[in-house]
DNA sequence: TATTGTTATACTCTATAACTATA
DNA sequence: TATAGTTATAGAGTATAACAATA
C-alpha cells in the first residue's frame, strides 16, 4: 500500500493538476451506469444491509454471524466433525478453531474427542447452547419477518430465496 | 481472542469429554435447517459465490471490487468530490484515501482541487482510465451473462435485482 | 504417508479518533 | 467553529504454511 506517501502527488501519478471551473454536482442524484443493475453490486449492498441489521442483535448475545451458523449445525446434526462443519459452512478449519474455542469457553457447546479416531473431534450441543439457540432463532424470525415485509410477502422471500439458490455453487 | 489458550480445556469451558460410540454421520448430507431458506444466509453465499468469481477477472488488470465501482462512478458523473463518492459507495472516506491513491498511482484517474474551496478535491477519468474501465465492463458483461445463464434467463436476473434493491436501505 | 486439529502469520476490509489545511 | 482530506491504528475476516498427534 502507499497510503505512507499520499500527500506525494507525483511519483508515478499524472501532474497534480488545479480546477480552472467549480464542477456542478449532478443535479438528480449521482448517475450509477450499469452498476444499479449489476447482480454483484446490488448483491453486495443488500448482503451489507441485511447483515449489519442483524449483527447488531446478536451482539446483544455476545455472538457473531458464523457463531450462529455453528450453532443450527450442530443442534440439527449428530455425529459432525468440526471439520466437517467448517467445510459446510465454507469456513477454513484454521480459522474455525477460534470460532469453536469461543462457543466452548461460552459453555454452548463442546468438543469430545472421539475414541476411535482420536484426532477427531466430534460437536455437541449443551443445554445453554439449546436455549440460546431458541432465544436468538426467535430474534432471527422477528429479523426475516421484517425483511419478508420489505420485500413485499412471503411469495417475494421464497422467490429470492429461489434465485439466490440458483446462483449459489 | 482466545486463540493462545486453545489447549487449555477448563478455564470456563465445560470438563472435555471423551465419546463411548463412534457417532455416525448423517447419511443424506447435512442438515441445514432453518439456514436453507434464511436470507441472511442465503446472501452471503451467494454473494461470496459471486464474487470471489469476478474478483479473479478484476485481478488480470490489478484492481479490486471498490476500483472498479470507483471507475464506473468517476466515469459517468462530473464533478464528484472524493467524498462524494466515497460516501456513494459506502465507504468511509478515511478508507477511501488508499482506493484513490492507487487508481491515481496506476494512472486511471486524478485528484484536482477545486480553485473556489482548496479543500476538496474533485475526481476526474484520465484517458486510461477509460479504456480499462471499457475493457472491463466487457468482462463484467460476460460474467453477468454467466450469471443470468445459471438464474435461468434475463427475467429471472431482472426479479432477481428488483427484489434486491427493495432489501436495500 | 495422510489426516485432524492447531498455531503462527500475513493480508484485506472496516471502523474510529485525531490531525492539517482550509473555510 | 466546521468541513475535506488525510494519517494512524485497531479489529474483524480470511488465506497459507507448518507443526503435533494420530492413523
Amino acid at each position: 500500500m502507499t497510503v505512507g506517501l499520499a500527500f506525494e502527488h507525483g511519483r508515478g501519478r499524472l501532474p497534480y493538476r488545479e480546477s480552472d471551473e467549480t464542477p456542478l454536482l449532478p443535479k438528480g442524484g449521482i448517475d450509477y451506469s450499469i452498476l444499479s443493475e449489476a447482480v454483484v453490486y446490488r448483491l453486495r449492498r443488500a448482503q451489507l444491509s441485511v447483515v449489519n441489521d442483524f449483527n447488531e442483535s446478536l451482539l446483544a448475545f455476545g455472538l457473531r454471524p458464523a457463531d450462529f451458523s455453528v450453532l443450527i449445525l450442530v443442534a440439527n446434526n449428530t455425529g459432525l466433525k468440526q471439520s466437517d462443519v467448517a467445510e459446510a459452512l465454507g469456513i477454513q478449519r484454521a480459522n474455525f478453531v477460534a470460532i469453536i474455542d469461543g462457543l466452548e469457553d461460552k459453555g454452548l457447546l463442546q468438543r469430545r474427542r472421539s475414541e476411535s479416531d482420536r484426532r477427531v473431534h466430534y460437536m455437541e450441543m449443551t443445554s445453554e447452547g439449546r436455549s440460546m439457540l431458541d432465544e436468538i432463532s426467535q430474534v432471527w424470525k422477528e429479523h426475516e419477518e421484517k425483511l419478508i415485509d420489505r420485500l413485499g410477502g412471503e411469495k417475494a422471500r421464497d422467490q429470492l430465496v429461489g434465485l439466490l439458490r440458483r446462483i449459489q455453487d
